[in-house]
RNA sequence: GCCCCGGUGGUGGAAUUGGUAGACACGCAGGACUUAAAAUCCUGUGUCUUCGCGGACGUACGGGUUCAAGUCCCGUCUGGGGUACCA
């Protein structure tokens, strides 16, 4: 028999489906062991070589757990909501629902020709109705929740009202405060409650609910015609197509995230993720500590004695040092504060930094803007005078879009005191502020009054004591993290579950969900600037009379709950029967990329805490470990034709030349040398392509690039498939190096592989003569020598260490190490082959599968329990003692492993080797570490 | 700017707790089998030096700790990723 890929590796994806070899137990003693790919999205595009990375690494883990005897849940889904389907369809009217179904077709058969052993009965997709009404009420949970500062987690609204029924509201000084330090919900009491109408009511409570409408600054797309998170925006422009983002007001859904800043920095460190993960959260959430301080408006006249300024700072300590305040340009107060004389100088600059888009405001980070309102305020602790500026380096959304400007010790407030002329006074000492301003929290404070002499850390306890005692504020935590916005002005995602009545926003009933997306004409905008929803027909409006919600949820709804869904997918009545989430819990081992660090694993967070505070389900964390594969990069090869003609020079002649270099499809080179007759073929332009070769081949330049259609460097799993098969794809995949690296894919090595299984298949099958004909199996029963078990206990060993500690491209090094002795040995032997077979299996499925078939087995492998390492196999009767001198190995002796420190000591002082080293020098010490090593210092 | 992760042969990489640096694989060179090719197998392959035995050097660079450093410490250079007026 000879190693048919093809035929074996077809043969036995059928076998697997058919027997739902993988299909995981909700009912089982055995111990859980849950692990996850992230949720992909089905493009167009299909899968690439580097789309399995990680699918694979977690089928290998997922397969060995199932060795080792747990009850493995390894489910995969679709992320089926998104824009491009959506783009697609406004350019050629296709429903997104068919793009979506055919990419889904697409993908589904590229994962199942890789042999994964996904349970495929646990499928979801987030587009599917079945889905997204678990969505939607979800969505209705959280609207339908607040954040009680006094249990600290999440409650229902309903115990909110009874407070606010009793207590009522007392405004800023109450403990029941939203998120938000610079909106405060202002008091009122119990009896006036009572008296607000619906509508009053709404609004007040639509402060304190987690899921809210409410008008905030946001990302706004024009290309795209929606918002888009923090989080979907790189280097000022969308994630998605690149186009410009600017900032506008608007009345959006959000979502209350930042209530849970603080416990979700702390539940970080439990967390088993890679440090730079757990540092990009830490980085995102961006908490600070400091205070709120007031600084009244100087007013001659004393008509308006009581208004302030309120700031949020991190260095009260510098307080003395306040030289300006500046003002977003947005700020509210900035109307109120301008003077006539400087009215148009300001209008002019808010103006113009309302039109400057993001990209321009963080490509001019260097450009220093900003006028003069002609306003003052006064000194809370000096009583001086002090001029109040705007300028756009103040970001509206952070604090209370106001600073103090201490331009002695803060950069940005320096580069602006000295664009503008303003005075820069020295508080704390250690710096030399005619050359830069001293930001560093170190030294001593001057020129400042009763904190004189303190030195920062100090300082600045004692300036949030005194801004306490004279009332002029508190200290104060702020997070850089803002609440996500939960509303995109699109077709293609989950309907949000809300109608409005009076124009008072009402959530649907739980049993009236799924509220299905409705049809619509045109997947645009209507005329007046409607998300496309306002197309559906006069029929979709709830009990036909109120409109419903006219955006959708955005991308990271649906995924930030389906790890629970897996658990329980079919379930009518519920997201997940809370015994099947007791059983399954948190995700074991959750692998994916680093990209969404700031969206998904911190949204995904978020909401299990959520469901965790009303008690649906007993978890705190989504994941208990994660690791990031890195990505493959493309290896783009190139061919150089000479200019004005239609001949390619090889690349170490092209300096002879005027050439242009040529994107060339990299399936048609192999190790960078150019087919050139397929070349020829490639494109009609080619067909008479002429080369100057070297050494009679043509070579290519090579460069490392994104794997892109337009470079053609992509490499599909497909044709790897097709020409190695499954199992070399996956055992090269993860014989290219560490998982976490990112790396090119080069398809140079991976005849190596290839060569390894059938090697493997060797050992069992004869070589036939001449290469023809069918090998018999020659599988022996002879009992194995104490070699052989040395080489299969110690593969056992070293696998099991490599799972365990997720090393992938050493257990391959492993095996080959492993196979390479047996076949050196001559051994057939079933008594070893059996047992290396399963420890091979999570790996290459395949022909481990058929292999074990051909033994006699009518079971499948993925069944057999993994082989125990027997260390007394182990066991080596001598060692090879190196022996260096300084440190330099000079010599090896093989000295039996039962001797002492002392006797391999004496053994080597009488080697004549030894003797003749030393050349009659007594060396100052000898070292000897037992069953390792011998060092003389001489 | 700040944060994180790297830098080892011609290439991908190995060395898990400081203990023979370069495992395994690719590539390359030579050889066997073959009419030939493919497949397969064998030998060699860090650099310099030597006819050879051997010797010297060698993990980005400069220091340090240690009997012993790719591994630990300090400094520098460099590549990649993330993030950025967050007061």
């Amino acid at each position: 028999m000879e190693y048919n890929f093809k035929e074996i590796e077809r043969n036995w994806q059928a076998y697997w489906a058919n027997n739902k070899t993988f299909a995981a137990q909700n009912n089982s003693d055995k111990e859980k062991y849950y692990v996850l790919d992230m949720f992909p999205y089905p493009s167009g595009a299909g899968l690439h070589v580097g789309h399995p990375l990680g699918y694979i690494a977690s089928d290998i883990v997922s397969r060995y757990k199932r060795h080792k005897g747990f009850n493995v849940l390894h489910p995969m889904g679709y992320d089926s909501f998104g824009l491009p389907a959506e783009q697609y369809a406004i350019q050629t009217g296709q429903h997104p629902v068919i793009t979506t179904q055919q990419n889904i077709a697409r993908y589904r058969e590229q994962l199942d020709k890789m042999g994964f052993s996904f349970d495929w009965d646990r499928e979801v997709r987030t587009s599917n109705p079945d889905y997204y009404k678990w969505t939607q009420w979800i969505f209705i949970q959280i609207f339908n929740s607040w954040y009680n500062p006094r249990t600290n987690k999440a409650e229902s609204i309903q115990t909110l009202i009874s407070i606010l029924e009793t207590e009522g509201c007392k405004g800023i000084d109450h403990d029941i405060l939203t998120g938000d330090i610079e909106k405060e919900v202002p008091a009122f009491t119990a009896s006036e409650w009572k008296d607000f109408d619906e509508k009053k009511r709404s609004d007040i409570l639509m402060n304190f609910r987690l899921a809210y409408l409410g008008e905030s600054y946001v990302n706004w797309c024009p290309a795209l015609g929606t918002v888009l998170a923090n989080d979907e925006i790189k280097d000022g422009l969308s994630e998605r197509g690149g186009h410009p983002v600017e900032r506008k007001m608007m009345k959006q859904w959000s979502m209350r995230i930042t209530k849970y800043a603080q416990r979700l920095l702390d539940g970080l460190d439990e967390l088993d993720w890679t440090e730079s993960l757990k540092e990009a959260q830490r980085n995102w959430i961006g908490k600070s500590e400091g205070s709120s301080l007031k600084f009244k408006v100087y007013d001659e006249k004393q008509t308006n004695a009581s208004s302030f300024i309120e700031v949020f700072t991190t260095r009260p300590d510098t307080v003395f040092g306040v030289s300006f305040i500046t003002l977003a340009p947005e700020n509210d107060l900035v109307a109120s504060l301008t003077t006539p004389e400087q009215r148009a100088a300001i209008e002019d600059y808010i103006i113009q930094s309302k039109n400057r888009s993001e990209r321009e405001r963080q490509a001019e980070v260097t450009k220093i803007t900003g006028v003069f309102t002609g306003s003052y305020v006064l000194h809370p602790f000096t009583g001086k005078q002090i001029p109040i500026w705007i300028g756009d380096y103040v970001l509206v959304g952070y604090g209370t879009g106001a600073v103090m400007a201490v331009p002695a010790h803060d950069s940005r407030d320096y580069a602006f005191a000295k664009q503008f002329n303003l005075p820069i006074q020295e508080v704390v000492s250690g710096g030399n502020i005619e050359i830069e301003s001293y930001d560093a929290k170190e030294g001593k404070i001057i020129n400042s009054d009763f904190l004189n002499g303190l030195d920062v850390k100090e300082a600045i306890k004692k300036a949030i004591a005194e801004i306490e005692v004279r009332g002029l504020g508190k200290g104060k935590v702020n997070f850089r993290l803002r609440d996500a916005v939960f509303g995109r002005q699109r077709y293609w995602g989950e309907p949000i579950p809300v109608y409005y009545k009076n124009d008072v926003p009402y959530a649907l009933d739980e049993n009236e969900l799924p509220l299905i997306l409705p049809e619509v004409d045109k997947y645009l905008p209507t005329e007046d600037g409607e998300p496309p929803l306002a197309r559906a027909s006069s029929a979709w409006k709830y009990k036909n009379e109120f409109d419903y919600e006219h955006s959708t949820m955005p991308g990271w709804a649906g995924s930030s709950w389906y790890f629970l869904r897996y658990m329980d997918a079919q379930n009518e009545s519920t997201f997940a029967d809370k015994k099947l989430s007791d059983y399954w819990k948190q995700v074991d081992l959750y692998v994916g990329g680093s990209e969404h660090a700031t969206g998904h694993l911190l949204y995904v967070r978020f909401w299990t805490k959520f469901l965790k505070d009303l008690g649906f389900i007993d978890i705190d964390e989504p994941a208990k470990k994660l690791i990031n594969q890195g990505m493959i990069q493309g290896r783009s090869n190139f061919v150089y034709r000479v200019n004005g003609t239609n001949k390619f020079v090889s690349n170490g002649l092209k300096k002879e030349y005027q050439t242009t270099a040529l994107h060339t499809d990299v399936n048609i080179v192999d190790n960078d040398v150019l087919d050139t007759e397929a070349f020829k073929k490639w494109r009609p332009d080619y067909h008479d392509a002429e080369f100057i070769l070297e050494d009679g081949k043509y070579i290519c330049g090579v460069e490392i690039e994104k794997m892109s259609k337009s470079k053609f460097n992509v490499v599909s799993p497909d044709d790897i498939c097709a020409k190695y098969g499954a199992d070399t794809l996956r055992l090269y995949e993860m014989f290219l190096g560490p998982l976490e690296q990112s790396k090119p894919w080069n398809t140079n090595g991976i005849t190596g592989v290839h060569g390894f299984l059938k090697k493997l298949w060797r050992l069992f099958f004869a070589q036939p003569a001449n290469g023809q004909g069918e090998g018999a199996l020659i599988v022996t029963e002879d009992e194995p020598t104490k070699g052989e078990l040395k080489t299969l206990h110690k593969t056992i060993k070293k696998i099991t260490e490599d799972i365990e500690r997720f090393s992938f491209n050493t257990s391959i090094s492993n095996f080959m190490i492993c196979v390479n002795e047996l076949t050196d040995a001559k051994c057939h032997k079933k008594a070893i082959l059996e047992p290396l077979l399963i420890c091979l299996s999570p790996y290459a499925p395949h022909i481990t599968e058929e292999l074990w078939k051909q033994l006699g087995h009518t079971q499948s492998i993925a069944l057999a329990p993994f082989p125990q390492y027997n260390e007394t196999f182990l066991v080596d009767d001598t060692v090879n003692y190196p022996v260096s001198f300084n440190g330099k190995v000079k010599f090896t002796l093989a000295l039996a492993a039962s001797l002492s420190v002392q006797e391999v000591e004496t053994i080597v002082m009488d080697n004549e080797q030894t003797t003749k080293l030393l050349d009659g020098k007594q060396p100052k010490k000898v070292i000897v570490v037992h069953k390792k090593i011998v060092n003389m210092v001489v």
